[in-house]
RNA sequence: GCGCCUGUAGCUCAGGGGAUAGAGCAUCGGACUUCUAAUCCGAGUGCCGCAGGUUCGAUUCCUGCCAGGCGCGCCA
């Protein structure tokens, strides 16, 4: 348990016991006893905890809440940790504690390292992660990079709280956009020897399908005389490994790395879409019509019956994801969680329909969806256009902001919000950039133990020191900060919010800033200033602890 | 037409059935012989899109409307 909760149960019994002893004596009347909610207020003002039980009990009570309030704090029990008790606003009751519970804090987090704030909330449960799952058929785009630094951060929340994490990504090798692809590399390789070469309607533009067919030129020199749908079905496997190579190797060096690069053309090799077909027929939810085949979707809410083999016999690509999804849950994970572009959110229906057709409950499957980005520079929005050639790539925006502001940013708006995305702020080197800021946090620590090193100061444990001495505002301030990253980090992971932790590590770094202009280390007496390290030492552990979940270095120096 | 997302300070965005609705930027004014001024301190700013409803209490929940973005294929 974490030390707020504890200090939370302990508040929490007390107050029980108080109204227990407000019915026996007659003064308060409660048809029954709610859950005591217990909140750590905004306001210092407010206390360390304040409840709205008065106000909640207020109506079975027949009485005003701040009567309510008056009665239970009357019957409250003298404890040594509660300090004062104040009624508040319409009927708040706030509790002041001492700080006791605080210093335990930087004890707990000496202790635990960087797996302070982390728990067991999720054991037993197996989640199975799916994003990006770009098409292999061209660089990745923006949205992309979004999907990329949510999931990846989502991942490592879920294993933070306990769940089993495994993440994919699913790659498109099997359909038509393979297809096309496959022609339009064909078509460049042709181009090489003869550039009068008809390049198809359809095609790929881009550059890197050109630069690609001339390495292939170098690797496969005689590929002109294989058979035309031989020479096509070569293309489609060997370009699209070159491009998943590409995107793992992009991928990496943003920080992500997937459990597993799941093939689509493993499912048709190995007939898992026609197991699947075997066993929806079985169960009753396909049909024959207009010479198709089709799946009743419709028997579980979606919007209308999707077709899963065409009239001329080929799969659609909701059938190889069935097949995928069901592959998933075989391999025995609990819950299936994708993250998908905006464009298909009409999609969820057709897949929730299909997971409880498969036999599973309708929540095994979440979607989250995530909205588009805009890229702005100097105020304008950038104008992109895939036929113009002007288009920036996921590579490319990192390359011109770097990995650490881009996954930032990106996790600094909820995924659900539309995202102005301001290439000139990830740049700037100031404190308006709030990766650097939060950054500069870390690396003044370092600096700061940097020096105890040099003048002979050894950094001291919490047991060598009076934490009592860490009395500040900005001490306490801190502390109470450092003590709120375990509920942090498990509403983050429940809700499958990332932006709270960007939140929380720029709201830890601005208090640890207003520390440092407002308490000196090194230059005070040893008792204060070991007491400081201390706290600093916790502070940068925090800072590291956060930084690392959201993907973004912990710079030593900058 | 139906569906999803969004609408909060000049800008970018948090928040959320309750206490005086927050942060950063921008604007203005202060602080460096002192551990990184890549920082800190102080000041002003709000029909929380509009209209109803539920509630002791709504910016938050419900309904309708308005505005912006996106989606509704035997494409993926």
């Amino acid at each position: 348990m974490t030390v707020v909760a504890q200090q939370r149960e302990q508040l929490r019994s007390v107050i029980r016991e108080a109204i227990a002893a407000a019915q026996a004596s007659g003064e308060l009347t409660l048809n029954d006893v709610p859950e005591i909610g217990l909140e750590v207020p905004r306001e210092t003002d407010h206390g360390d905890f304040a409840s709205n039980i008065a106000l909640v009990t207020a109506k079975s009570a027949k009485k005003p809440p701040r009567e309510v309030a008056q009665i239970i704090v009357g019957h409250l029990s003298e404890e040594g940790f509660i300090e004062k008790v104040e009624i508040a606003g319409p009927g708040f009751i706030n509790f002041f504690l001492s700080n006791e519970w605080l210093y335990n804090t930087l004890r707990v987090i000496e202790t635990q390292g960087l797996q302070y704030g982390n728990s067991q909330y999720g054991q037993g449960e197996k989640i199975l992660l799916e994003f990006v799952s770009a098409n292999p058929v061209g660089p990745m785009n923006v949205v992309n990079a979004r999907a990329a630094a949510v999931g990846d951060t989502l991942a490592r929340l879920f294993r933070a709280v306990g769940y089993t994490v495994g993440t994919e990504f699913y790659v498109n090798d099997a359909g038509n956009q393979a297809d096309v692809f496959a022609r339009s590399l064909e078509a460049r390789y042709q181009q090489l020897s003869n550039p009068d070469y008809p390049f198809p309607d359809d095609g790929y533009p881009g550059d890197y399908v050109a630069e690609l067919a001339a390495v292939l030129q170098n690797e496969q020199p005689d590929l002109l005389e294989l058979p035309l749908e031989e020479r096509l079905a070569f293309c489609k496997r060997w370009g699209t490994d070159q491009m998943v190579e590409m995107q793992k190797a992009d991928l990496k060096n943003y920080g992500v790395e997937f459990d597993l690069w799941f093939r689509e053309r493993d499912l048709h090799a190995a007939g898992a879409l026609e197991d699947v077909i075997g066993y929806l027929r079985e169960r009753g939810y396909l049909f024959e019509a207009e010479d198709a085949l089709w799946f009743k979707s419709t028997a579980f809410g979606d919007d209308k019956d999707r077709v899963i083999v065409k009239s001329d016999g080929s799969y659609t690509y909701v059938t190889a994801d069935i097949a995928y999804h069901h592959d998933k849950l075989k391999r025995g994970y609990t819950k299936l969680i994708d993250i998908w572009g905006p464009d298909h959110h009409g999609y969820i229906g057709r897949m929730v329909a299909a997971i409880q057709a498969l036999g599973y409950a309708e929540d095994t499957l979440e979607v989250l969806i995530l909205q588009y980005v805009a890229l702005l520079r100097d105020g304008q929005q950038v104008k992109m256009s895939k036929r113009a050639g002007e288009f920036i790539t996921m590579q490319d925006l990192v390359d011109e902001v770097g990995k650490d502001a881009a996954r930032f940013f990106f996790l600094n708006r909820s995924p659900e919000s539309h995202l102005d995305f301001d290439l000139d702020l990830a740049v700037e080197q100031s404190s308006e950039n709030p990766v650097f800021y939060v950054q500069y946090a870390h690396a003044r620590i370092a600096s700061i133990l940097r020096q105890a090193g040099e003048m002979g100061v050894s950094i001291p444990t919490t047991g060598q020191v009076d934490l009592g001495l860490l009395q500040h505002d900005s001490e306490i301030a801190l502390l109470k900060q450092l003590a709120a990253l375990p509920e942090e980090i498990l509403m983050a992971a429940v809700q499958r919010e990332p932006h709270r932790l960007t939140r929380y590590a720029l709201d830890l770094a601005s208090l640890f800033h207003s520390f440092y202009a407002h308490c000196h280390i090194l230059g005070e007496r040893p008792e204060l200033r070991d007491a400081r390290l201390s706290l600093v030492q916790g502070v940068q552990t925090v800072l590291k602890k956060v930084l690392f979940t959201l993907g973004v270095d912990a710079p030593e120096q900058m």
